[in-house]
DNA sequence: GTCAGGTGTCGAAGCGCTTCGAAATCATTT
DNA sequence: AAATGATTTCGAAGCGCTTCGACACCTGAC
């Protein structure tokens, strides 16, 4: 069973092999009579392009490379999501995923661009001080970042709002009435790492509340229980008017709620909670949040590739949070 | 900067491009003073081959589609493990990996099939009246598959050997002193969908309790805690000397727990708990469980598709269960 | 000194596709 | 009726690589 060609196309169609070229890419105006003629010829051979002669000839592989950080410790769902929705957003553009680990770094990036095999990469969980950051600036193949790295200037990043977030939960307490709230954030470290989401969480919370003439106080918070439950206690000792909590750290978000429950306060009945948090937690909590828009973030980050590939100019986009309530707030 | 090619580095070694090749490829011998000479152009050239058009050229595209079920439910953290060992494991065979997704269906297959975009197929999931398994068989691309569809026959096949594994957690009650042991299976429609594994595991485990003269039940176990609660409830009701339980149904497992519970009966003091589940899970609960061995199997898969590129033969293969104790069964 | 048989290297022919310039055809205009 | 311009199709030249057959050289045997 040879593999059917696109001369085997032509010669079945009666004509050349260019024509059946330009029906298919549609670069050319080809007549409705021969068009007709070559895609019945297609259909009944059974035709698909050679992929390999095609990236050769027209120096597009039609693939893009996804990497993905599959270490332990990620959100899994998230992940999930965010890839499901890059494949099929890239089918959508007759474009196919190679998919890389983060584990071949830099090296495995400089190796795909170079050997021509993707037209463009698509990188998640970047990191501030992503080491791979540089190299994708002067490598100069298209790419698109999920996150912002520290430096963001002429790269194209795809990433929720995390100051419009953090307002947004600020302004959803102040709307409730509270007129004392407070952050938890992520633990210590990841502010002094500069991790801008964490930051812009925690800048947009302040900013929202204040502007609304709130009290408001943002802590970080490490993820044992036992320094949540005391960063929650101290939290209340200092201020005991507190009403409203924002959550923004995954692993903490049970062991605030425990903690609540064993200070005697109840949720939503004392204290409102809002997390900024993957949907599935939330769900599972029954927790008004912010969820992280995988899906859409995917879908973005497939169209803004498309459109650099394109030739394109492509900013980055921040996606606007959107906070869904449940039962942990009034 | 354009893009260095094999007949730059030849121009740049003093020798002819198919000097070059062959000593990349060393598909015939070149002299040790030649060859380093090649190999030092290529280093400071930076050159990497490109891919298309070594895949036109040699018809191997070194790359391997993995076609994963990217849909809600899945057992996630057994599919990013998996998918980390493949994508690291074939890059140890010099391949990438293309990520597909199981709904694109068999035509995705015989797209990327027909392209000749990559050299074989990697499936997960497949079910046991699987329409890409007929397509396959016809189509005669390299595949292998990770569990077994109803005829196996001619396919090359990787997964953990069920049967065994029922086996292996009856036998471990029994030498506990547990006489009367039962299996909560998969959910009902799941037998009846004839899936292999659920059927297998039954299978083994009846067959070992039987031959070791204990006396054993094995029945469906739906999802919800109702569900679940009442099983158990009716399982204890008709066997009051039950002192031995197996878990097949990763979501049923802790709401198991909930019921024992619920029913005064102590985990492990009065009943012991096995678990065939993932290790994340089994890990949570502390209980004892034979794993599902995403990595190995996703490594195996991939040497064994490897196997068949380079035309060997390659047989099925079952994985064999080990049983990691922990602290509900004594 | 010649010849057989290795080694090591080269040149050229594709692999299947895209794309460019040119040819062929047809419809309009003068 | 010839010339012009559009429209449609063709032919051929690559794209960068692998691989086959051939050539050149060297060794050792006779």
């Amino acid at each position: 069973m040879r593999t059917v060609t696109i001369a085997d196309v032509a010669r079945h169609a009666g004509v050349a092999v260019s024509t059946v070229s330009y029906v298919l890419s549609g670069k050319r105006a080809i007549s409705a009579t021969t068009r007709q003629r070559v895609l019945d010829s297609v259909r009944v051979l059974g035709y698909h392009p050679n992929a390999g002669a095609r990236a050769l000839a027209s120096k597009r592989a039609n693939v893009i490379a996804l990497v993905l950080p599959l270490r332990a410790g990620m959100n899994l769902p998230v992940l999930m999501q965010f890839a499901t929705s890059v494949v099929a957003t890239a089918r959508q553009y007759d474009h196919d995923v190679l998919l890389m680990t983060a584990d071949e770094g830099p090296d495995g990036i400089r190796r795909v661009a170079a050997s021509a095999m993707v037209d463009g990469l698509l990188l998640m969980d970047v990191e501030v001080r992503d080491t791979r950051v540089p190299l994708l600036r002067d490598l100069g193949e298209p790419s698109v970042l999920i996150g912002f790295p520290a430096d963001a200037e002429g790269l194209t990043c795809v990433d929720l709002d995390f100051h419009q977030a953090g307002a947004l939960c600020a302004a959803h307490l102040a709307e409730r009435g509270h007129r004392e709230i407070a952050l938890l954030g992520a633990p210590e470290v990841v502010y002094e790492r500069g991790t801008g989401f964490a930051e812009r969480t925690r800048a947009g919370f302040l900013a929202e509340a204040t502007g609304r003439g709130l009290h408001a106080v943002a802590v970080p918070c490490e993820e044992t229980y036992d320094e949540v439950a005391s960063a929650v206690k101290l939290l209340f000792d200092a201020h005991p008017g507190l009403t409203g909590l924002v959550v923004h750290n995954e692993a903490a978000v049970g062991h605030v709620l425990g903690a609540l429950r064993a200070l005697g306060r109840a949720v939503p009945e004392d204290v409102s909670v809002v997390a900024i948090c993957p949907d599935d937690i939330a769900e599972r909590a029954r927790l008004t949040s912010v969820l992280i828009p995988a899906e859409e973030l995917g879908r973005e980050a497939v169209r803004l590739l498309m459109a650099k590939l394109d030739g394109l100019p492509a900013g980055s986009i921040l996606l606007e949070p959107r906070l869904t309530i449940r039962e942990s707030t009034r």
